[in-house]
Parts: structure tokens; C-alpha cells; sequence
DNA sequence: CGTTGGATTGGCT
DNA sequence: GCCAATCCAACGC
């Protein structure tokens, strides 16, 4: 569960169930060149979010995964919304359940996180955090290459729970598979 | 310092 | 399904 706690004490949360992983090393991951003030949060330590901004609009939220002087994240791209709906609706300026959440831009709009929230501490912080929620079944976790990237394109790094109504449209139709038994080796 | 294009979205066809 | 919107970081000169 990611949650989001506003400046006057509404509490939102939703399911996370569409993610990918950016590593040290991937092409398609904005560490890959160097450091630079855009991305400096994702060289930090594990654990706190990075934000960063694109396509002129929309923010975009990740975890942070490993230890600081290496650059790596998990983008979030997708969350089924469980609190605080209605502030979510209107943050996003529409109603509808299934607009609130399902896609990167979409989930940092509802829960109004933006530039200000890059490098929070997600462990010790109280704006926003990670909570555990019911459990996601092993099974029902599919695989997918990446969305909206243009290499590292082998790589099946876009995991979402299959069938879910909450996962992003994602495009173009990428091809799924099932969780490996084992995490990819590295 | 100018140009390019992006880890997307929403509206229109 | 297609495509414009919209801003700014990255990169090349």
C-alpha cells in the first residue's frame, strides 16, 4: 500500500499493483549516464523517493532500492485507490475510479506529489510512505517488457497484478508473461 | 546557448 | 487508435 498523508491530515492510500524496476547499469534508466541534479535522488540512499518530471506534465514517483553511489528505483505505475477517494478525485479533476490511479502520472496527480517530495525518506517520513497491504499472490503477478521506453527493451522489468482493472493501459500492448520462479539473475 | 525529445495523458476520430 | 500538449533536462556545438 503507498500512502500519502496531506498537509491537513487526509490520509490516502492505494494498492500498489503495476510497477517496474530501473537498474545500475540498464540503459533505459535515467542513472545510466551519470548523476546529475535531475536524478541525484536516485543515487541516494534506499528507501526514499524519487519524483521527477516529463513529457511537460506529469510527475512521476519511484523507490529508490539500493545503497547510496548507486543509481536504481522502481517506478510506480499503477495503484487501485482505497483512501481518501474523493480528495484523490479531486486533486486529479475527475471522478471516476478507475482515472484516479491507473498510470505513473495519473497516482503522483491524485496524491499530490510533486517536485517538493523528491528524496523523501519513505521509511522515516510522514508525507508519504509504504505499508503492507494484503498480500499480492505469486501467481498473480505477470511480467512485461517496460512501457514508453525505447531500450532495454529484453528485459521483462514491468511487473502488475494480471487482470486487475487498476493497471495503466500501457502502450503499445507489450508482451506478458508470468513472475519468474526465481528473480532474474544479475 | 539552442535544439531535441521524453519511464504520459486525455481528447478526438 | 492516433496525436498534440507542455516543460525542461540533457546534450551537442
Amino acid at each position: 500500500m503507498l500512502v500519502r498523508r496531506l498537509p491537513d491530515g487526509t490520509r490516502l492510500s492505494g494498492r500498489i499493483v503495476e510497477t517496474e524496476a530501473y537498474e545500475p547499469g540498464d540503459p533505459a534508466s535515467h542513472g545510466f549516464r551519470r548523476m546529475t541534479a535531475r536524478n541525484a535522488s536516485m543515487f541516494g540512499p534506499a528507501g526514499h523517493l524519487y519524483v521527477y518530471f516529463t513529457y511537460g506534465n506529469h510527475w512521476m514517483m519511484n523507490v529508490v532500492t539500493r545503497r547510496a553511489g548507486i543509481g536504481s528505483a522502481v517506478l510506480l505505475r499503477a495503484i487501485a485507490p482505497l483512501e481518501g477517494i474523493e480528495a484523490m478525485g479531486a486533486a486529479r479533476g475527475r471522478e471516476r475510479l478507475h482515472d484516479l490511479g491507473s498510470g505513473p502520472g495519473k497516482l503522483a496527480q491524485a496524491l499530490s506529489v510533486d517536485r517538493s517530495h523528491d528524496g523523501i525518506d519513505l521509511v522515516r517520513g510522514r508525507e508519504v510512505w509504504i505499508e503492507a497491504g494484503s498480500p499480492v499472490a505469486p501467481d498473480a503477478v505477470a511480467t512485461s517488457a517496460r512501457i514508453g521506453v525505447r531500450v532495454g527493451l529484453e528485459e521483462r522489468w514491468r511487473f502488475f497484478v494480471a487482470g486487475d482493472p487498476f493497471v495503466s493501459r500501457g502502450r503499445p500492448g507489450p508482451p506478458t508473461g508470468p513472475l519468474p520462479l526465481r528473480p532474474t539473475r544479475r
